[in-house]
DNA sequence: GACGGCTGTTCCGTTTACGGAACGACCGGA
DNA sequence: TCCGGTCGTTCCGTAAACGGAACAGCCGTC
């Protein structure tokens, strides 16, 4: 991925210009100088939060659009990339893309106390959930359970496996909602997730 | 949305605390300062695109993850936010967070053909389908259909329904996977979703 | 050809984000 | 109790990102 701050600036500039707009327009309607827009489009500055946020608002797009969402190495299997954090409600969730080798399994502790992991298989076939009671999905298929106890993913097939994970943290001291139910189930899922990948 | 930096900050410092590493860790394995690093959690300064660059490639997320995806509004009832646009396979899918408001609803046109919508309902009750056979789903529940037809979204509950919904557009001319199914099911979802939310 | 208006870049003084060091607080271990 | 080691915050001089203004270049118009 792209650590440098030049591909963001080059992203910003073209948007900029799909949209038809000037440096100039842009600078003033962003509210930011034209020597602060020119020097962030041209990759010779390291533009601060505020700038970037006032410059991708006035293009239309979130910042998340132009800057480079990292691949992370999580575990011993699993490749993810963290898509999006957000908080809701007394809890926080998180949006994980994973792919799992195909062969490959990994297991990973226990979480905190009421963190669920909400699981959506894209390809392949995943074999997912608490060590001691996993569940199979397939391409498609959803699988949910408490990640309060060790838990282990198995990619099963002769292909690589892609699944969206959401992850679910009870605010701390929270513990609202999330009635105890079943370890794992599918196709019945609780809105919960939790438990990190790695 | 959230504009301020002390929404980047808060996770920053939760994603930190996950990990179990503490801010002068953080701080000295991602290069920079503890200062820098202290007041980028609390939100009391407004830090540059390296800083958070370090810091995120450390915490092993993307900057994506902890900066504010934009607002994008759409269609009448709906508010949306477009999380993430990936390639997969022959495929081209977008994730998206949408709010529907308590005891909205809306219709949205017919998608092109192949298109497929795939939605996990958070919180709320929402009825959402194909115009002419929508199907119901509660927190953590989950409804696919093909969007290829108009389609509805209907708040059901007196509070607001918070959802994820996958859009899934095939490739055009490709048409790989996703034999002929039902117009819309629950609980067994193929893993496609289909037809924008506007 | 001089003009006003626009483009994007460069200069420059002010503001501020930066890292290093100092700080108080807390926690085992001797 | 007094350490040595952490923890996170605050202080402070330096480096640099900031906005405003000045700049060169490029068009149409008069």
């Amino acid at each position: 991925m792209d650590t440098d701050t030049s591909a963001v600036g080059r992203r910003i500039r073209r948007l900029r210009e799909e949209r038809g707009i000037s440096l100039s327009e842009l600078a003033r309607r962003a509210g930011v100088g034209k020597a602060t827009l020119s020097g962030l489009e041209n990759g010779t500055r390291n533009p601060t939060l505020e700038t970037l946020w006032a410059v991708t608002a006035q293009l239309g797009v979130g910042l998340a659009a132009v800057v480079d969402t990292g691949p992370v190495v999580h575990g011993t299997a699993v490749q993810g990339v963290l898509l999006q954090a957000f908080e809701e409600e007394g809890a926080t969730y998180e949006l994980y893309r994973l792919v799992f080798p195909a062969g490959s399994s990994q297991t990973s502790p226990a979480h905190p106390e009421g963190v669920t992991e909400h699981l959506t298989v894209f390809a392949g076939t995943l074999r997912a959930g608490p060590a001691d009671a996993p569940l199979t999905a397939g391409p498609g298929e959803y699988v949910t359970w408490r990640s309060d106890v060790p838990h282990t993913y198995a990619a099963l097939g002769d292909h690589d496996v892609h699944a969206g994970l959401l992850i679910r943290y009870p605010r701390r001291g929270g513990r609202r909602g999330t009635p105890d139910g079943p370890a794992a189930r599918t196709r019945d899922p609780g809105p919960r997730g939790g438990g990190a990948p790695s």
